[in-house]
DNA sequence: CTAGTTGCAAAGAGTTTGCATGGCG
DNA sequence: CGCCATGCAAACTCTTTGCAACTAG
């Protein structure tokens, strides 16, 4: 959807790329490329086109009423189920064997067709809870 | 929490459990209870006070940049999955059955615990798929 | 009476947009 | 060069808050 390259772009695109199991807010982000001088309209514009090309996901945790934007490596995630940790805000992969078994079982007992895309399922990871 | 039992605030708790599975946002819950004369700071103090007590919960669609609230039967829920309809916007819950399941296959393969409470799981239910 | 609640309007946070300038191709 | 993207600041939307008036107990 872009037709030009800048620099803006692809260092928003490589920030993304660096905390890309991190769920991160626009003022975090335009704060962190503030520093070469990248304007918040920028990255709010970057944002919304990166959302549109399915290259980042939105979220909105709980809470808190600004929302989250995440790198998604768009055939990886495609077709998979994800999960965030609360505590340290990282979000991991589900084995596909683990998504299936989820999603078949609710189409069959309850009826209802899950969307892995726009789901996203929150507690705590292993690594948080030692 | 509330010391005194107000009109507006006996007024939403109706509202709010005449409308048991949609999400609704402040706004609409608003524009209902004006024709009642209730503000809207009356609305917002109200369901955040409600949210506090885990009689409704607050959660955040997608893309839009405004909080959904929906009455959660502080007993019926606090054990249980929701799933929500993206085309009907109705909220459904899992049967226990396939939430233990869920769980536990999560915990065991992927070393994550789901927190029932924060997660909600988006799809389409089949009254939406005929 | 006394303190919690309301209503209003103003303040805040987060995001979007209009317009002139600058930079990619 | 032409057109897209940027930067700035102002506009917008949603939510919160200060304060005086009101009302439940």
């Amino acid at each position: 959807m872009p037709k030009y390259a800048t620099r803006q772009r692809a260092a928003l695109l490589r920030f993304l790329a660096d905390h890309a199991d991190e769920s991160l807010s626009a003022s975090e982000i335009a704060q962190a490329l503030s520093q070469e001088n990248i304007s918040r309209s920028a990255v709010y514009r970057n944002l919304a086109e990166l959302e549109a090309e399915g290259k980042v996901c939105r979220v909105s945790q709980g809470g808190s009423r600004e929302a989250l934007y995440r790198f998604t490596d768009a055939e990886e995630c495609r077709e998979c189920l994800h999960m965030t940790c609360v505590r340290c805000g990282r979000t991991y992969h589900m084995a596909d064997l683990d998504a299936d078994n989820l999603v078949r079982a609710l189409i069959r007992n309850e009826g209802f067709r899950v969307d892995k895309a726009s789901t996203v399922l929150y507690g705590t990871c292993s690594a948080c809870r030692e």
